[in-house]
DNA sequence: TCAATTTGCGTAATCGTTTGCGCAAAGTAG
DNA sequence: CTACTTTGCGCAAACGATTACGCAAATTGA
């Protein structure tokens, strides 16, 4: 019932009496084209099942119609929606997601990279992994002329178009509310990484701290990866200083999870004690108990205007365009977990 | 600082004063060229920023060294683990992997099929969506000769490879421990829809109930979308009733998580009066309050045997394998939620 | 009615790689 | 030293679609 061997637009041509060119341009709606042939070649291409090889074509004209996207781990909800966020953009210009993990690997990121300039992607989207330190493979996509458009996980160290929340802002408004809640030893849960967005968010710390004249103290800051198990890690550190903090906020989700974990076990009230503030707004954050107060990151809109961004870049053509810096402005969430009155 | 003409193998072929076929043999290592011009083109290569253009490789052999995964989502933990699971195989083998989400959409599960086919894709994974009930694009799909493999959400409508877990034993293995934790009214949550899954999980609860000699009660099944909003709702229906159930076992996490936020909020003691149980082992249900018991669905040993599967349909070329299914044993993992004694 | 335009389609080159075939030079066997 | 095999590479035709160019027929305008 199937014809195994491919049908071309020669198949369809030979069928009509016609040429290639002429199915070609019908099949692409070329208004050379009578609509009675049109109609024919569709009707034929139909009946022998035909399906165009965009390949060959995507050679032809140099474009795939293919983007790239670049997420550390796809797993997690705010890089899952941004995805989403640009996929409905992309699908609605006819273009294509293609999806690449890179598992804040930075070999695993170099390789992806080169494996979609190979595959001739017309332009890459990426958020960079959190152990990059060396840019060279974003350089060589942009000496390329392909289009870049970085989001989230940007750095300075690139000329290049960048959509990324207020991080800052997002941090200086917890840790506002957390004063406003009577808080006065606030921790901070912080990564080592260069990547800008914890650089940030401590800055907002810091920042909302020295204008509320609350002294900043070194030891309540946590560097660590930031996932749930070394969030544990660093309330334990905490409950061992002699004056245990009253609030941690936590770049973090997860780790402000795993912190949330060791005070419950010790009996330590949530947020009577200890409040607890967490950044991204995953899912799960509702679901604790206490829910978690968390900043939103705007994942859908950034991933709409990421991909806005990045088509235009195409209609201006490879010159013209100087790289732009979009800043969105982050939700504060307030959840019980810092509600102390 | 960077060749915006892009260079190819002619160009490559040109400053050594050979042919293109030379380069590209020398490229691909063949036997048949000396180690010296090997050398002289790689060299050349690199001094040009030669990238391979892949479109153009795969138009002549006819493959794109690309297969297409296709997922009803890829935010949660099952569906992005089993794509790791199916990245590490691929990847070892030089292929890549193209990540799509049919957001359990129906037209957009059809038109992802298309794209695909268009891509010219040497072989699709799938998990098919909820809401699918038609077959035909997959059908299309193995008409054309492209090896296609089934994850997880499959259908015996389809003469077709596939890989899930024994979701009949989970759910048994799960209702027993209930029963064991002496649990009586045992209730359960599942879906409406087709898909077999959701069948079989029912199947294992009710055959679970009538090995132990309980009383199947209609009542006590419900039926939803199993999001979490729908699992509240299943909750409160099942507090209406004369007599309580002492248990719920539910067909996904979510609404788990949603019958538990029910319970609390009127103080119902979990497990005491009502123990909960879930099902895939989502992240957060090790963190909730308290951790939720539920079947883990093994998901990276899931993407892992698909993927090999997968492959095993190339080897052997078009004919000579048949369509194989394969089962995995589901884990249940016990946690606090159900622990009574 | 005749020149000018439009309509409809064919010719052939092209995108960048791969590969079957062929051929000369070098190596091997007897 | 002849005959045969191996080594190293070039020639040219693919892969399937697109498109600049050209040309005849049909249409339009005056």
């Amino acid at each position: 019932m199937s014809t195994k061997t491919k049908v071309t637009i020669h198949d369809i041509a030979e069928k009509l009496n016609i040429t290639a060119s002429t199915v070609s341009r019908a099949l692409n709606d070329n208004p050379r084209i009578s609509d009675a042939t049109k109609k024919a070649v569709l009707k034929a291409a139909k009946q022998l099942n035909y399906q165009p090889n965009n390949i060959a074509a995507a050679l032809r004209h140099g474009k795939s119609y293919i983007i790239g996207v670049i997420v550390p781990t796809a797993d997690r909800f705010f890089f899952a929606s941004v995805v989403r966020g640009i996929e409905e953009i992309a699908n609605n210009l006819n273009y294509k997601v293609i999806i690449c993990q890179s598992y804040d690997n930075y070999e695993k990121e170099v390789q992806t990279i080169e494996a979609l300039l190979n595959a001739r992607v017309d332009g890459i989207i990426a958020s960079i992994g959190k152990n990059t330190e060396n840019f060279d493979h974003f350089k060589k996509v942009q000496s390329k002329g392909i289009p870049l458009v970085l989001f989230d996980r940007t750095t300075d160290e690139l000329e290049v178009s960048q959509v990324m929340i207020d991080d800052y802002l997002g941090a200086y408004k917890t840790v506002e509310h957390l004063i406003q809640q009577d808080c006065r030893r606030i921790a901070h849960f912080t990564s080592p990484k260069k990547v800008s967005v914890f650089k940030e968010r401590l800055r907002g710390y810091m920042d909302a701290l020295r204008d509320y004249e609350i002294p900043y103290d070194e030891q309540l800051v946590i560097k660590s990866d930031l996932q749930l198990e070394d969030g544990r890690e660093s309330m334990k550190k905490l409950l061992k200083l002699k004056q245990s903090p009253d609030a941690v906020f936590s770049a973090s989700d997860y780790a402000a999870m795993g912190a949330m974990q060791v005070l419950k076990e010790r009996g330590i009230q949530i947020p009577q004690e200890v409040a607890l503030a967490g950044f991204s707004n995953e899912p799960f954050t509702s679901f604790t108990d206490p829910p978690l107060t968390t900043v939103d990151q705007r994942s859908i809109k950034m991933g709409n205007i990421t991909a806005e961004l990045f088509f235009e870049h195409f209609k201006d053509g490879e010159k013209g365009i100087v790289s732009q810096k979009t800043v969105l402005k982050p939700e504060l969430i307030i959840r019980k977990s810092t509600l102390r009155k």
